[in-house]
DNA sequence: TTTAATAATTTGATATAACAAATCAAATAA
DNA sequence: TTATTTGATTTGTTATATCAAATTATTAAA
């Protein structure tokens, strides 16, 4: 007899566990870039002993979402005008080519999942939730590069979206309204359905550039307050 | 008074020493893919206890270029013929562009260096020095890549060439003795002199792309043998 | 001899202890 | 008051101890 039961996970790590939990942070805005963040308070904050955070920690560094100063303190990675530009070509290049590669595969469940995110991220918005919207967009743009069936290019698309995804909630409240950028989002769920791959990649490429200005307006203007 | 002192290094973390030891000996071939790493062997070849190599190697996990089975065990990463081919597409994209950013920014010592180091890759393959001619082939390719000036891209193009490392020294004799692949890189370097960005990048795209049809050669070739 | 069950060993996961470097606070001297 | 020095505290680094899961070795049963 041969029955089929489904494999037991085994439960993540703790590390594991606390790189996610740190990520979601990251993510949903608690820590300022230039934010410190000791070990010790990471620990009793999570109720964990220093052994997983100092690992969790130590990863988040090494993908260039923490910065190691001199003195061995982390903080959150602030972001340099110059490199912003960087990541924005190299989001360009691998999000556009995700793109074209997901709009061939998406299943029809994909394709829904991503138009209604689409138009929740929307709704979000126009009622002025801007985390329930940033959540959405999120969702939106990841449930392509998902589909393009290729693990290690998406790990590096979710990395270089943590980079930025501490500035992400301080420059979406305007960004967000924006008419072009609302427009380009609903052309580029129009792209999916029709799996019009270039036209996809066009509109994915737009809107990652429009976000790009935004976030770079708001260093320049740090800069000078500083 | 003031004067001009260097500013003092503090000495590497023993977690970052035992990294980039199993980086370099990754690199060099020393573990073949699928070669189990466990904890303990690690700290007592490395002479330190297993915490610095817990870090070092949650971070070479996370990074794609360890594996960790459900079993919690480590693994050099296998590489199978798909994710091969993402890479590949993915190299491309980032090298090219790494290339044609450089080919403007590179100084005289950087090409001087550059040219050296393909023909020493070409003279030690001549010489069946195949060890020296990967490293030298190393040594070509990331002196154009840093000459870029972007910290990012280089560090993601470092990552996906570790990924492959392990299989270079399995696929490289061939391949360095290839006419096409020699006359190529002699192609590339005229380039680099030329300070010809868009001659370079393609030429360093066939190299990429020579050299990922050799390895999955060599990959399927394995896959029929079990 | 092969299989099954049990014991011994290895291995990864986590917490804690100890230390050194860095930071901060307090006290003292200018 | 301002600057300097000393002392106390925090913080990162590393090693070790402990435990549970997994593997291997051994023994007993078929």
């Amino acid at each position: 007899m041969t029955i089929h039961l489904e494999s037991i996970e085994r439960a993540d790590t703790l590390t594991e566990q606390v790189c996610q939990n740190l990520r979601e942070a990251l993510i949903g805005g608690m820590f300022p870039p230039g934010e410190r963040l000791t070990m010790r308070f990471v620990a009793t904050a999570l109720g964990v002993s220093l052994t997983p955070v100092r690992e969790a920690l130590g990863i988040l560094a090494a993908e260039g979402v923490l910065e190691m100063l001199p003195n061995r303190t982390l903080i959150v990675a602030p972001i340099s005008i110059d490199v912003l530009r960087e990541i924005t070509e190299i989001r360009v290049m691998l999000e556009t080519f995700a793109s074209k590669t997901a709009s061939k595969l998406l299943t029809e469940n994909d394709i829904a999942a991503a138009v209604s995110a689409n138009d929740e991220m929307i709704r979000a918005t126009e009622a002025k939730d801007f985390k329930r919207a940033i959540r959405h967009n999120r969702d939106f743009h990841f449930t392509i590069y998902r589909g393009a069936g290729m693990p290690t290019l998406f790990k590096m698309i979710e990395n270089l979206w943590l980079r930025t995804g501490a500035y992400v909630n301080l420059t979406h409240p305007g960004f967000g309204l924006m008419p072009k950028a609302v427009e380009n989002h609903n052309r580029a769920a129009a792209a999916i359905i029709a799996r019009d791959g270039r036209a996809l990649a066009r509109f994915i490429e737009i809107d990652i550039r429009l976000s790009a200005e935004r976030l770079e307006a708001m260093l320049k203007a740090k800069v000078e307050a500083a």
